[in-house]
DNA sequence: CCCGTTTCGTGCACCGTTCTACGTAAATCA
DNA sequence: TGATTTACGTAGAACGGTGCACGAAACGGG
């Protein structure tokens, strides 16, 4: 009884379940682990103890020297609808594989996002996926030789320390644009959002770089025209406005995100503007509120599990040592509704 | 230069620095927790060091023996519309802290919460926030015998282990009853969500009460209904629609949530049931999508900043040595709008 | 000038794991 | 039967910090 744990704290470590075994703390580690050379009879012993005692291994002591088991997300924000499934796709993977996770939320400030990884890697995560993340290429490269890392929904289809997972954003653009030119529309504008560094990386550049192509490319560029909004603020409603009002409004918009097609859509609603009698609309991410009956808005889907799945997928393969990167794009849908 | 870190990896820990700086380990230490003891000459020393090797302590290895300085949130999941302004709240407090967060998801699966709960214990997190768990007061008081521990989202009067921070759920059913015999409806029902287990502690089920409290207060006790919808598949468009085609449909209808209160706008819409003039909606939450013009919900607001606010504060006097539970309830706001 | 106080800084024993030897007994082979 | 392998279990040194106990200056009062 005076054996093993000598602590006078309640918590039960690897020291008091071995005494409670009979035996020695490493086999105790090795029973956790799985590890090569324990016997059924010891595994049974020390299943039994642990059992017992409610043991858990402490993360922090683990990572010390071996794996956490722990891998770290970091989402852009908590209210971006297209999130929740790509969470979903990497969870369901992580879950099968025994690994927990951590979720940092960045709130699509760099300086905010950059803490966290530091904080994830303080944290000795075994691996991190960033979602959305704004951070410059070459910060990630710099990362990513202290841990592996994937990222989605960033393109950076050069980058040889890391993976990337997109949905091919380009081609987005494309189908929606197709989409309405098939609808007979010709006066196609694109709204994308400002206040982000204008990183070419980002999924809204990529856009906007898909609908100046396909524009170009059907001999519309003269019709090619950009609208920009900032994140926040009051300026927002007055800026859709201007754009609702103004005399010569675009018969179609193509917007980057449901984030901003729904404020859109909102506003031409208050104003009379009609959809899309008056205004067409296709937004991205088909997000839950887009097939209500009363949104009822046309938007590109990129399918979040199945991105979430990938990226967690080269994460482990990643973790267990491929040092090649990997850069995988996969074809966005495009959901047809009543906003074109 | 074979001084301090032997170690052939390329990470740099406190040794490095403190042979940088050509100091002991423990005055590094010192440093870094600003603690008692050190002059002024050596502080800037060390903390040149740091800063010229870019040296992160590790948060594992701190949690072994001193605090984490990191708190855990729980939430119950990604896409639910009154989380972002409580962790925003939350944020507010802790980044002034210096603390940092890690987020856990539960998915609103009691088992994972659990997990979630667990896992942050075993990262020793030196406190917890849940929002909007399912957990069973038996069991909080278990974990929190274990680390500070504060509950947005749950109502726990008794408790004597932990804190719990709430609006008054029954006073935002009477404002939201209330609000509609003000305009003369009288036949109103209350729509709740049945999947989650009945623990009277959870929101719904206390509006449910306030409901039925206020209901029976004004004489209509024989007009009380109650509708019960499923979190997730099909039979839930299919229950809409049997509540929306129903020959006694009710006049008005308080939801639990806006997260059920939109699918029923939008159902409604699409069958061609006037909002108001055919039927009267109150959610709660106030969420974002309340306010788009389309939509134009009247919700009750419960000031997730707020709670969040309050949340983190008592978590840091909890975490400061309190032991006496706090049991906080601000009062809600009915934002008026056009569905009633 | 001596002796109690502070003020600083250091050495060292932890914290709870993993992991690399290494020892021993059983099993296999010649 | 003796020599080798194989299977199992154990000691003990990391890992990267914290915090206590202690010694050495510096201070200051009688």
């Amino acid at each position: 009884m005076a054996d093993g744990n000598e602590g006078l704290t309640g918590r039960v470590t690897i020291r008091t379940v071995a005494a409670d075994a009979g035996v020695s703390v490493a086999a105790v580690s090795k029973v956790m682990r799985n590890a090569y050379g324990v016997s059924d009879a010891l595994r049974l012993k020390v299943l039994a103890s642990i059992e017992k005692l409610g043991y858990r291994p402490s993360v922090g002591a683990r990572g010390m020297r071996g794996r956490t088991f722990t891998l770290g997300v970091l989402l852009v924000g908590i209210d971006n609808p297209f999130l929740p499934g790509i969470y979903q796709g990497i969870e369901s993977v992580t879950e099968a594989a025994g690994y927990k996770i951590m979720v940092g939320v960045g709130a699509a400030r760099t300086r905010t996002e950059v803490q966290l990884i530091e904080q994830m890697i303080d944290n000795r995560m075994d691996g991190i996926i960033l979602v959305a993340s704004q951070i410059a290429g070459e910060t990630l490269e710099h990362f990513a030789g202290q841990l592996p890392i994937v990222v989605v929904g960033h393109h950076e289809p050069k980058a040889l320390g890391y993976d990337t997972i997109n949905n091919d954003d380009q081609f987005g653009a494309r189908l929606a644009v197709q989409a309405f030119l098939d609808r007979g529309y010709r006066d196609i504008a694109y709204l994308t959002q400002s206040d982000r560094e204008d990183d070419f990386a980002d999924v809204a550049p990529q856009r906007e770089h898909g609908y100046r192509n396909t524009m170009t490319a059907v001999g519309l560029a003269d019709r090619i025209r950009v609208f920009c909004l900032p994140t926040y603020g009051q300026p927002r409603v007055a800026m859709i406005r201007d754009i609702l009002l103004s005399p010569d409004r675009p018969r179609a918009i193509f917007c980057w995100s449901d984030l901003d097609a729904l404020p859109l859509l909102s506003e031409a609603h208050r104003l009379g503007v009609r959809i899309p009698e008056d205004l067409a609309l296709i937004g991205y991410d088909n997000s839950p509120m887009a097939q209500m009956s009363m949104v009822d808005l046309t938007s590109i889907d990129q399918d979040g599990p199945r991105l979430g799945k990938l990226a967690a997928e080269a994460l482990f393969t990643r973790i267990s040592g491929r040092q090649v990167a990997e850069h995988i794009l996969i074809e966005p849908t495009l959901i047809p509704r009543g906003s074109l």
